[in-house]
RNA sequence: GCAGGAAUGGCGGAAUAGGCAGACGCGCGGGACUUAAAAUCCCGUUCUAGAAAUAGAGUGAGAGUUCGAUUCUCUCUUCCUGCACCA
């Protein structure tokens, strides 16, 4: 009985039976199987429902864990909900309803989203940031980072955002604006917690080698940690017992220097105020002021003008015994390098552009391309690469990396200075004035001072309160409530307060791949054992905004707990892909703003999963970004219900004595050897070209069967449909990948092309084993050919076995 | 500026240990079915010329290597992503 395809009859159906069995379990310390631990990105559950994005990320990984399950691998593909954070806090706030409230209907609701897409998720691992048996480990891992010194207080003017009330770190800060509220973002002194994530920079950098990630990920991290090679050299201010270190990353230039500049916020500043002279005084305190006005997107807004301050005072240059002037500019940063720097009109744009302006000296010292030593009289002319180094002193005649080398050497002699290496990367900021976060376990004592939480009273619970408005103090909301923050010391045993910060909501991820090996642990975190089974994450999945945060902050935290040899390895991810972002129709961004939003809600109504599923991986390639098209989704299910239909009719007149065919086990290679590389487009495509060039043929029993295996990753309940209607057992998920015969992959027979001068002029049926010799006997009984070569012979004939024939005429 | 990537029909995209460019899908054109429409099915669809067979051109531009280049090398252009007055 040949059934319609009515996606609503069948996937409920299969979904019930799926999860109330253990089809998807992963298996702890099995040995016969290979083990493969393949992680996507855990969903943020904001909002009512999941973004079409979620839904092509699960379903493509999806089909990956079914197709190495089928290979004989035991499968980690765990779920879960990095709950904490700013929207639901905000919407809380907003409902004036409880986060916690919230969190549960918006897990709800995702959880029967990805269970109505079908996904084999294995839920017996569910985890979830914001339960207290989670976060105690959040809270018991930072622990282990105070007690290693990598947790310190700091008063540190920190990016604050006046509408979220919230502290950023500087990664959440774009172009001087909160990313997640597009607010100008200002300055705020406040007691914070902080990460020393700096201690590992180099290791962060360094044992990237160590991994398999792509090539793009990888820059991104360097180009994120940006270590590089500081030359700090003291030069003595004129008249005073002031030293100015001045910070070069290019000391090859020094005898181009014609200038020094410091920023007006530097903290030197203070102490040289009193040498200026009188008649510079004011002027010198109003810049600062002014520039102290400036935001730092003003200040740092593109090359624009600069502007700068005459000091009145000189220093020395200590390499090249001369004197400089000393200028005030804030196109100088604070933060970068010592905040002083050394102007090089000739061989930076910056100071040549700033050297026009208050009539420096332009001194060249690197030679340019052909021997040239022009003169630098326009900013294009400012030669900023290396070359070789002339009227230079000591320096003289050598490349720019040796001389960089000797300076470094002499300013070590001399006792002028020293070569330090400076990291992009600052520490991270680790406190935030919020409620909807994990409480961080520490008591303030007034006689003890600062005293981590004891272990054993762990976890700090978030307590139920009844407002989370934060303060405009810049306090957590936890502040408020005294019965809470009031607490005895650990210690002491007398009065104390709770530290009212909580974590930020990179916190809880930056650890999750460990819980789920171990979820239900109240033990330890996780249990070594069985670490050392599932880790390293053999695939990490997720989107290109966490390349750099989300996976330099969990890879940071690996490190620590591997160096208190409390995890397995050096690194928790072997592989990190990207994916693309799903954009809505026009190649806009999908946002409620726009009205534009598709869920997967109303494709399921509509189409159902399977080929929701089969279009999402159809719309591209993984990598890139993706356009939403409501017309090739019709062109999707057209062939789905097709195909549906196909596989029943083959079934029905199925050849009972027949063996295993080409085209099957083409298919069955095809579609592997895809999934397998992430081209899960081209693994639609080829069950479309399938399904087109066997029409009309006869299967046999064995290949029908193979067929809804190959299909299984993919088509998932349409696969499980046709294993029982073909009365096989459940559930097609269990089964082994079909055998692929290789001596079914080589055609007997091929057609391959005839070129003559690189262009084809006809075709030859040949054997894909037949010789040279053969080959050309063949086409020597060709028309086109005998048309041609007549009455000449061929210069020269190129035979490339079972591929192409080139004849040069 | 630095780093990473990309450029192929009307559109999304296939094809790279160098070997038939445009698979597959959408859209479009024509036809069948229908009173009609939708749905479905069949045929066609890179461009130019031609009724057709066929010929020529063709993978951002220009050079090179090769019997043969979308694929490799060099130079350049444009675009995307990330970082950046980072000295």
């Amino acid at each position: 009985m040949i059934e319609k395809y009515n996606p609503q009859e069948i996937e409920k159906k299969w979904q019930e039976k799926w999860y109330s069995s253990d089809v998807y379990r992963a298996r702890d310390f099995d040995v016969n199987r290979e083990k493969y631990y393949l992680l996507a990105e855990f969903p943020y559950p904001s909002g009512d429902s999941m973004h079409m994005g979620h839904a092509r990320n699960y379903t493509e990984m999806d089909s990956l864990a079914r197709l190495r399950r089928m290979l004989g691998q035991n499968v980690l593909y765990p779920m879960g909900w990095d709950a904490f954070g700013l929207p639901t806090e905000n919407y809380a706030i907003k409902m004036k309803r409880p986060p916690q409230e919230i969190t549960k209907e918006n897990i709800a609701a995702f959880t029967r989203q990805l269970k109505a897409m079908g996904f084999s998720f294995d839920w017996s691992r569910e985890i979830n940031t914001t339960d207290s048996g989670y976060y105690k480990w959040t809270q018991w891992i930072f622990l282990q980072l105070y007690k290693k010194g990598l947790a310190y207080k700091a008063e540190m003017p920190i990016n604050w955002c006046p509408k979220c009330k919230v502290g950023c770190a500087n990664e959440e800060v774009i172009d001087g604006k909160h990313e997640r509220c597009g607010t100008e973002v200002t300055k705020k002194k406040l007691n914070q917690w902080v990460l020393k994530i700096t201690e590992y920079a180099d290791r962060l950098a360094d044992e990237l080698d160590e991994t398999d990630y792509w090539e793009s990920v990888k820059a991104r991290q360097r180009n994120w940690i940006g270590r590089k090679v500081w030359y700090d050299i003291e030069y003595p201010v004129e008249g005073t017992n002031v030293k100015l270190k001045v910070s070069t990353t290019r000391p090859d230039t020094q005898f181009g220097s014609t200038f020094v500049v410091i920023a007006p916020d530097a903290e030197i500043v203070d102490l040289l105020l009193k040498y200026i002279p009188a008649e510079k005084r004011d002027e010198v305190s109003d810049y600062i002021n002014e520039s102290k006005k400036k935001t730092e997107e003003e200040r740092t807004a593109g090359e624009k003008e600069k502007t700068g301050v005459d000091t009145g005072l000189r220093c020395k240059n200590s390499i090249t015994d001369k004197s400089l002037p000393i200028y005030l500019a804030d196109f100088v940063l604070p933060t970068v390098g010592t905040g002083m720097v050394v102007g090089v009109p000739a061989h930076d744009k910056r100071d040549f552009v700033f050297a026009k302006k208050y009539s420096l000296p332009i001194i060249r010292v690197v030679e340019g391309p052909n021997g040239d030593r022009g003169e630098i009289d326009s900013v294009e002319k400012v030669y900023e690469d290396e070359g070789l180094i002339f009227d230079s002193g000591f320096i003289n005649n050598l490349g720019s990396v040796e001389a960089r080398e000797k300076m470094g050497e002499y300013i070590k002699e001399k006792n002028i200075g020293e070569v330090v290496i400076r990291y992009n990367l600052r520490d991270w900021i680790f406190s935030r004035q919020h409620y909807w976060g994990e409480p961080i376990p520490i008591v303030h004592c007034p006689k003890c001072g600062v005293v981590p939480v004891s272990e054993n009273q762990l976890p700090v619970e978030l307590p139920k309160v009844k407002s989370y408005e934060p303060t405009d103090t810049g306090e957590s909301p936890l502040a408020n409530i005294k019965e809470w923050v009031n607490t005895v010391c650990p210690i002491c045993k007398g009065e104390a307060k709770r530290e009212t910060d909580t974590m930020p909501n990179w916190a809880g991820s930056s650890w999750y791949f460990l819980r789920y090996l171990d979820p239900k642990n109240s033990e330890a975190f996780a249990d070594m054992d069985k670490m050392k089974y599932w880790m390293p994450v053999d695939h990490y999945e997720g989107g290109s905004e966490h390349v750099t945060l989300h996976l330099l902050y969990s890879r940071f935290w690996y490190k620590v707990l591997s160096d208190l040899k409390l995890v397995p390895g050096l690194e928790p991810y072997k592989k990190r892909t990207i994916h693309g972002v799903v954009l809505g129709e026009g190649g806009v961004k999908m946002s409620k703003s726009l009205g534009n939003v598709i869920t997967p809600d109303g494709l399921l109504d509509r189409y159902g999963a399977d080929v929701t599923r089969a279009y999402l991986m159809f719309m591209g390639p993984y990598e890139g970004d993706v356009v939403w098209s409501t017309e090739t989704i019709n062109g999707v299910n057209r062939f789905v219900a097709k195909f549906f239909v196909f596989l029943q009719k083959a079934w029905e007149q199925r050849d009972t004595k027949g063996g295993a065919s080409r085209e099957v086990a083409k298919l069955a290679k095809k579609v592997q050897n895809d999934l397998l590389s992430f081209k899960f487009n081209t693994v639609i495509s080829s069950l479309m070209q399938f399904y087109n060039s066997v029409q009309g043929k006869v299967f046999s029993t064995e290949d029908i069967e193979k067929i809804i295996l190959i299909v299984s990753p993919i088509l998932p309940h349409i696969a499980e449909e046709l294993w029982s209607q073909t009365g096989h057992e459940f559930s097609v998920h269990s089964q082994h990948w079909p055998e692929i015969e290789s001596n079914l992959l080589i055609d007997d027979s091929v057609s391959i092309p005839v070129q003559i001068n690189g262009k084809v002029r006809g075709k030859i049926q040949i054997s894909p084993r037949a010789s040279e010799g053969e080959v050309v006997e063949i086409l020597k009984q060709q028309e086109f050919f005998v048309k041609v070569f007549a009455c000449k012979e061929p210069k020269r004939i190129v035979y490339v076995p079972g591929k192409i024939v080139n004849i040069v005429q």
